[in-house]
DNA sequence: GTCTATAAGATGATAGAC
DNA sequence: GTCTATCATCTTATAGAC
């Protein structure tokens, strides 16, 4: 088995993880149990679980960029580029038991090492900066309607999603995400 | 000390803890130092800790309830109560460590007991149908717009206020809680 | 009610062989 | 790259004295 495919791997394992138990409720343990090695080989890929932290924040920025690259270029309404943002938001409520990544790791701020707050707060940042401008561009093709602040808005709208897909796990429902998008369409629709 | 005494000083402590560090990352000894008793005695308290999540969950659900009564004494119109239960949770974003303990409960629920479950789906219910009843009644009084259903504006605002803490906390600064306020304006304002 | 003592297991991490 | 072996520490929890 070559690194990067261990790497990778624990890296797929370890982002369940932290998506389904958070970032302190999983051990090197657990992470080895699955992948199939032993808890010092992990140390080999990732010396610290803060290493391991990082590398998983920086790869779901990644495809986040990547998610966010690909809407843009398969959908030219802001309105339907909108509708796809909470779609990825809903898938991941769907599967019941995972929450975003970012929004796990910034639940358990408190105990992360300093060194992965920029990386948090870079997460979130994209998202409301994407959504800004698909508003923004939005508005002045006379899609969507003129109303607060275009960042208001998409500030507003990650909370909202970050916050209904721990709603929704919590309930046993994805219904929290649906709400969201429901009561937004006035926002977005004339 | 009578026990009811320590009894309170651990729920102060430990709600303290798991808003600021979440249900998982902090222990009895944690808990221990700062009251000043040893660990063997907290479990005289709370024999285990599903025992302690659920004596927090129990009192942070009443206490809740009598802020909401408190709101619905001192405020007549449905905007201001609407404000007001806003206002919770700017209060608890400007310690500037904290988020609600429901809501961490909420993002810690993949590894609480399951008996758990149902007071952390209790207590968003109860927010939810709170703000429900407030929107409905603001309604009919014409202080607040007819739009989408009262439910799901109460449903979306109860994640987005919850996400907004996990935001404010994680980016150092309050605006996620102002920006859901005001991004939520146009929803309850002619 | 609180203590000391202790258990039984988990945790992140390191050293060094292969 | 992965292993065995080991470490020092922490974790929840119990038994029994005071």
């Amino acid at each position: 088995m070559t690194s990067a495919n261990t790497a990778e791997r624990l890296l797929d394992v370890a982002a369940s993880l932290v998506q389904r138990r958070g970032f302190n409720a999983f051990s090197y343990r657990d992470l080895a149990d699955v992948v199939g090695i032993k808890t010092a080989s992990i140390h080999y890929h990732f010396p610290t679980k803060a290493d391991l932290a990082s590398a998983l924040l920086t790869r779901y920025s990644e495809q986040l960029d990547e998610a966010l690259a690909e809407i843009d270029r398969e959908s030219r309404t802001a309105r339907k580029r909108l509708a796809r943002f909470v779609d990825l938001y809903r898938e991941t409520a769907a599967t019941g038991d995972r929450i975003c990544l970012c929004g796990a790791m910034a639940a358990d701020i408190g105990t992360l090492p300093d060194a992965l707050r920029p990386q948090v707060h870079a997460y979130l940042d994209r998202s409301i900066a994407w959504l800004e401008q698909t508003i923004s561009a939005g508005r002045r093709a006379g899609e969507i309607p003129s109303g607060g602040g275009a960042r208001t808005l998409a500030s507003m709208l990650v909370s909202a999603l970050q916050g209904a897909l721990i709603h929704a796990r919590a309930i046993g429902s994805t219904e929290p995400v649906n709400a969201v998008e429901r009561a937004m369409k006035p926002l977005f629709k004339s």
